[in-house]
DNA sequence: TAATTAAATTAGGCTTGTCTAACATTTATG
DNA sequence: CATAAATGTTAGACAAGCCTAATTTAATTA
């Protein structure tokens, strides 16, 4: 069982290693940046990681996780994202306020909750910010999610999220009749200010480029 | 803020002088044994949570939690039940898993979250043990609730918790049709094997004491 | 490539929460 | 009421995680 320091230095490894797509290793300097420590506690750390042969990492050289820690990695960050799906849809919570109360529920050890809220949360696949959950595998869906706006016409997508989370826009999008879920074709694009036609439940709408950016959809088509 | 380890020591004195409906105070050893650590640790602790103004307390006397110190043991008890409730209720745990995921839970630094869950659950007054929900002014329910087996004839009762957690036993209570807060009236009561006779939503039902002994209720007769 | 800068490491120290072992005080009992 | 037993306290040690300051190695650049 880790601590929960050794669960965030592992995280913010994994966080690292994810943004980067896992090209060249991280520094010392780097994570004791991301984890607001200093280089040298980091240091310590990285020995204690190793022995437990969760990094890959010797002297002055780069940080990578092993299969394991890349496991117990993933397994933090579905945690945490499941929480985070947990206090926006069940709680009420705002986009912006479950990532730092996230942050403590994801160190909680039970497998069974995680199972059983997963279940309650009726196994969403994103979370609030539209980043995909891992699965109890500790797999990411390689179906990466994307901006409307950037959808193509004649095709298929699925909303998944939000990127603002304003009352305005969110009332808005609930006129829409639009929710977590649901289906959206393209229609057509207006080239002149980015406008498109979406048709959701049936219903033909014409929405703004600015509303677009700011919905998340995964699409539907074969792959 | 408090650490984890505070955190623990407080609930204990609190629940230890639950328990004795705060006649003499707590000892040393006796704190140790309930936080399975040595009386020298403690001895340690005491120290720290008399300079935090959080116990009364002096060199070989008896412990006893300040106003503050109550208060603050009475956050981490709704906490704890609040969650236990989340558990039982909504994830469907059993009553004999809740209390050490709980455990856990509790020390989840928010306030806006306990609110919240407070609301998400409808405002629960007893956990799935039965026992009563402190408010968020840290204050408890002066109704404690009782075996539906002592109840008295003639009177009307709340049910707010079951005892046993078996498969059979709640199947049966479900299909007396009786659930969490229905209103219970106690018709009779046979001397002989002391099973009664109890209207619920308008039907009377006759129950054996081995079931009345697994219900708990809260009297709704004035005080 | 030599010198400078950046990155990583080591050494030594601090706090928290724990321990063991020795000592002190209270309480109970013969 | 004196002493044995129980309870409580102190001293000193240790691991985990953090720090600062000094040092070493690697990378950059003049």
């Amino acid at each position: 069982m880790l601590s929960i320091a050794e669960e965030n230095y592992i995280k913010q490894l994994l966080s690292l290693s994810l943004d980067r797509e896992g090209k060249e290793g991280i520094g010392t300097n780097e994570l004791a940046l991301n984890l607001s420590v200093k280089p040298s506690t980091v240091n310590d750390m990285l020995k204690k990681l190793r022995q437990k042969e969760l990094i890959d990492y010797e002297k002055y050289g780069k940080i990578q996780l092993t299969t394991s820690g890349r496991k117990i990695g993933m397994d933090i960050l579905r945690k945490h994202r499941l929480w985070e799906t947990f206090l926006y849809q069940k709680l009420d919570f705002t986009w912006d306020e479950v990532h730092e109360v996230a942050e403590q529920l994801e160190h909680i050890q039970s497998i069974k909750l995680i199972e059983k809220l997963d279940k309650f949360l009726e196994f969403p696949e994103f979370d609030p910010h539209g980043d995909p959950i891992p699965n109890a595998e500790g797999e990411i869906q390689i179906l990466s999610k994307l901006v409307l706006s950037d959808a193509e016409i004649g095709k298929s997508y699925r909303m998944v999220a939000v990127k603002d989370n304003s009352a305005v826009f969110l009332n808005y999008v609930m006129e829409l009749g639009l929710g977590i879920n649901n289906k959206i074709d393209i229609i057509s694009k207006q080239d002149f200010d980015e406008s498109m036609e979406i048709k959701v439940k049936g219903d033909v709408v014409r929405v703004s480029k600015k509303f677009s950016q700011n919905i998340y959809v995964l699409s539907e088509n074969k792959n």
